[in-house]
DNA sequence: CATATGTCCTGAGAGC
DNA sequence: TGCTCTCAGGACATAT
């Protein structure tokens, strides 16, 4: 479930790749059925081998390698994959190594590496539904350009916020999980945004008042920055990793995400219930999350 | 145009 | 113990 935290936390992972000069390209054979490889494994190497990475950007949730050739790498986990420059979980779920020579492993931590070192960037993906491709700027814009992506979650203002979304009639945490009208968000941070702002995950946008939208933004940002620092959430089934193969730490942060039948920690006066909205759990507690705007507070 | 639904994939966990 | 079934939710194709 990597959402914009653990994908920023994936990309600054890596980020000391930068400058460092592509070796090869190999896929990891393996008895599953293959994750989308764009183009095939070929050519994709006749695009990549000696290129030179010369940043590392972040597209909602994907990482995006920049090639001195101006094509990049586009590595976008979805559900269960994992972008690591070692150690992998396993090997039987290992999709793809990418060998880079001359760059430090760890950003801003050159500490005692020669810069000759050799690096793999890795990835591994469990369900496989993740996929990594090579693309020209031309189709950069069309796959990601600001048509298929909105703003970045990161980005807003209150107003850019509301403006992006207060037309819908759609509930609001369906709509912040739609990447057209904003960058980044996914299921599990909705949840949580949505609780420390007071506002019920039903509610029409179209029904939010100025006051919400604005305590919305502040949510939004706080729980996304804490969510950063602590490298993102690794849930139960502990499948989400850092570049170096550690778990993140938000986890233990989260007031309802997952958290059904407990007691709510914001008001204790509720329950945490679980709904489900266009096919995914909503957690929220109804004593605290209301449709109606609050006077004071 | 906006919104809703089905699909992909694997492994964990429930229930029998 | 081992089988079958359901579920998790990223993005996208297709339907309404």
């Amino acid at each position: 479930m990597p959402e914009l935290p653990e994908v920023e936390t994936m990309r600054r992972g890596i980020a000391g790749l930068v400058g460092g000069r592509i070796l090869d390209v190999q896929s990891c054979p393996c008895r599953l059925k293959p994750i989308a490889l764009t183009p095939g494994l070929a050519a994709f190497r006749r695009s990549a081998v000696d290129r030179t990475i010369e940043r590392i950007d972040r597209a909602g949730k994907r990482v995006v390698v920049r090639l001195d050739s101006e094509d990049a790498i586009v590595i976008e986990p979805r559900m269960t994959g994992l972008v690591l420059l070692a150690d992998p979980p396993n090997q039987e779920h290992l999709r793809l190594r990418i060998v880079v020579a001359g760059a430090s492993s760890r950003a801003g931590k050159l500490r005692g590496e020669s810069r000759g070192a050799v690096h793999e960037l890795l990835y591994w993906d469990r369900r496989g539904l993740g996929s990594v491709r090579l693309v020209s700027p031309r189709e950069f814009e069309r796959r990601y350009g600001p048509t298929k992506l909105g703003p970045d979650a990161l980005e807003l203002t209150p107003e850019i916020l509301r403006e992006r979304l207060f037309r819908s009639r759609r509930a609001i945490k369906v709509a912040l999980l739609d990447q057209r009208a904003l960058a980044g968000v996914g299921n599990l941070y909705a949840s949580e945004m949505l609780h420390r702002c007071g506002v019920h995950p039903a509610t029409r946008c179209d029904r939010l008042h100025t006051d919400q939208w604005s305590r919305l933004h502040a949510a939004l940002a706080a729980v996304l920055e804490s969510a950063i620092e602590h490298e993102g959430s690794t849930l139960s089934d502990g499948t989400y990793r850092n570049a170096l193969n550690q778990a993140g730490g938000y986890q233990n942060q989260h007031l309802v995400y997952d958290r059904a039948g407990e007691s709510c920690p914001t008001c204790s006066r509720g329950t945490i219930l679980r709904i489900v909205q266009a096919q995914r759990s909503t957690f929220y507690c109804p004593a605290c999350q209301t449709k109606k705007a609050r006077s004071t507070r």
